[in-house]
DNA sequence: CCGTCGTCTGTAACCGGTTACATAGACGCG
DNA sequence: CGCGTCTATGTAACCGGTTACAGACGACGG
């Protein structure tokens, strides 16, 4: 039973407004919006009427007649403070200037629970951006809802959706080159998670590299997962075995942080006995000097956004399908080389 | 393995699973939402009939038919790096855990935009967050709609809304403490913007802090805007005016760490000729070092989203419509003393 | 054998917008 | 004066779900 002591500040609907105004809801609406056949004071007498109402047209019903939202649907793994930041911040800013909002939804690495995820935006969003490294090609396919508008973000191949993709054998290529240009030669890679589409590319980008430009030198992998006690127990490892080592490219830049602080607490300097480089180049980075290559994520997630509207808003254009690549960029700082005084 | 015999681009409706199970839509719903006056037969084929369809529910439908979309609305000042991703991480932790999706909508200091990115919300969230330290009580009574559940994260009260607030005071007082107590003396506060109740509060809190620990010391303000190179200029106008000085309190870590370059740039020592301090305790924080006071950002996201969503689940209770502070812990590190080592 | 009750199901009216289509006037013109 | 055109408006059918209400059916008790 309903027994309101005070009227109730339920919201108008465009009926009310009609009623308010002695018009039509189909006039209403149609001066809301904008429409060009409405007599001048129909609609004032709406606008007014709707002002004085306090009305707020309900989106839900509105997208649901339109079949179009004006959302977008985010679809993360748990990421880590800057990198999650930076990436969602970059969509966010792209997604607000053409009108759409976000909807965020995070997974927690299971492929199941990423459908899940996925299944319950239908109908509340135009497209979806799914960033999902951990995850084989095949379950990805599996999970990625048919028919609507996807991007796809450092994540295996899906036949026909847009991808966006860092170049990690670019990067680490560049790292190597950096470090071994400067006279390193006992160079240790610290990888990523196994099964995360990054890590792989960037161990095997590692191994390539290694074969390419220093032929016979013996290249090591240690185990990581992207956090930065795996970069403290590879250093504890490598001091434990005794071996020498002079370069430790670390797979992200916080496993390359804990490294740098094991090294340094292990009494060894930085960067005149073994040089760190780490990969993604957080905000972090720059204040700890570490030597990485700069992916702007902002910009990633940006571009994202921004091709997955003009997707949603050209579908005539061809499908959109094609893969971009972002190259990342050398960013030299004091973890490979003495400090030079600006 | 599954054959893709007819490409069907169109999602199945409920209908549609209706008219293959040779049922009505209201079995179809009935059996999908798991109601118990169904026949187990007739469940098993609606749910062969879905599966068989691929059908998901329209959220959108859904929601506008039950009034209820489980999305929660949040609104946030365009907010740095990592303070912006540990409060989002925190709410959405705390948001799926219940089901729960977040609605994002960035907004741009102007209250107008904010009153926009609001109203644009009805309709399709249960409840809002608003977070708008830089907005005035009226402005934001007015821009806050009327009729829907709303948490307030650091902002100017509002009646009968409930609220999160950091207790600035407290923080900036345990600091003032903590430095008198090392011995120094000649304090400096670095504030925040003009406008933003954080940044009121905490110079407030300084200069009461002063007052109350420190009377008859002298205690100076010098503006800031909460980036970090307004903590590198407060510092350069100090040098410039040769002020003795032996401890800044900046209104927050930013500021705190362009100051701390800026002094060492200079050739300063921090912390023997200098203390430096800031407030929140991002997570770069630890690796400077900083001396701040910590706010768990997190948490405090998390704990606006489940007291939203415990308003939402259980509307006969009181309106929750009070003030909730936190009150933050004060870190130490090596910018107010020596490194001991750990 | 009939009335009552409980179980299961279908019809249709919502939710709050948009818009195709029909229609009523006003106007111009032969 | 009759007719076609154009503009402004209203009616009602959608969008895709949920659910109140009513009806069909079988079991059960009297």
């Amino acid at each position: 039973m309903r027994e309101e002591g005070v009227l109730k500040p339920a919201s108008a609907t465009i009926r009310d407004v009609a009623r308010h105004a002695a018009v039509s809801v189909a006039s209403v609406s149609r001066a809301l919006n904008g429409h060009s056949n409405v007599h001048p004071d129909t609609r004032a007498r709406v606008l007014a009427s709707a002002k004085s109402l306090g009305y707020v047209p309900h989106a839900g019903a509105r997208s649901l007649s339109l079949a179009r939202s004006h959302a977008i649907g985010v679809v993360l793994p748990d990421l880590h403070g800057e990198f999650f930041s930076e990436i969602v911040r970059g969509m966010d800013r792209e997604a607000g200037a053409h009108g759409y909002h976000l909807l965020l939804s995070n997974m927690h690495a299971d492929a199941e629970l990423a459908a899940q995820a996925m299944r319950s935006m239908r109908g509340r969003v135009d497209g979806l951006i799914v960033m999902a490294p951990q995850i084989d090609a095949t379950g990805l396919d599996e999970a990625l809802p048919a028919g609507i508008p996807t991007m796809l973000i450092n994540s295996p191949d899906s036949t026909g959706r847009g991808a966006m993709r860092v170049d990690n054998r670019a990067g680490i290529d560049a790292i190597v080159r950096h470090l071994l240009a400067s006279g390193r030669r006992a160079l240790v890679h610290v990888a990523g998670p196994a099964g995360n589409i990054d890590a792989r590319e960037r161990r095997e980008g590692f191994l390539a590299a290694m074969a390419r430009h220093a032929p016979g030198q013996p290249s090591r992998v240690i185990e990581g997962n992207f956090r930065e006690e795996a970069g403290e127990r590879a250093v504890a490892t490598l001091l434990d075995e005794g071996e020498a080592v002079d370069g430790i490219v670390a797979a992200n830049d916080m496993m390359a942080l804990g490294a740098l602080q094991a090294l340094r607490e292990a009494g060894l300097d930085v960067p005149d006995a073994v040089a760190v480089t780490g990969f993604d180049d957080v905000p972090l980075a720059r204040y700890m000097g570490l030597t990485t290559v700069r992916v702007h994520l902002a910009d990633m997630g940006a571009r994202a956004v921004a091709r997955l509207i003009d997707a949603l808003e050209h579908p005539s254009d061809r499908p959109g399908g094609d893969t971009e690549w972002l190259t990342p960029t050398l960013v030299v700082r004091t973890t490979t080389t003495e400090r030079t005084d600006p």
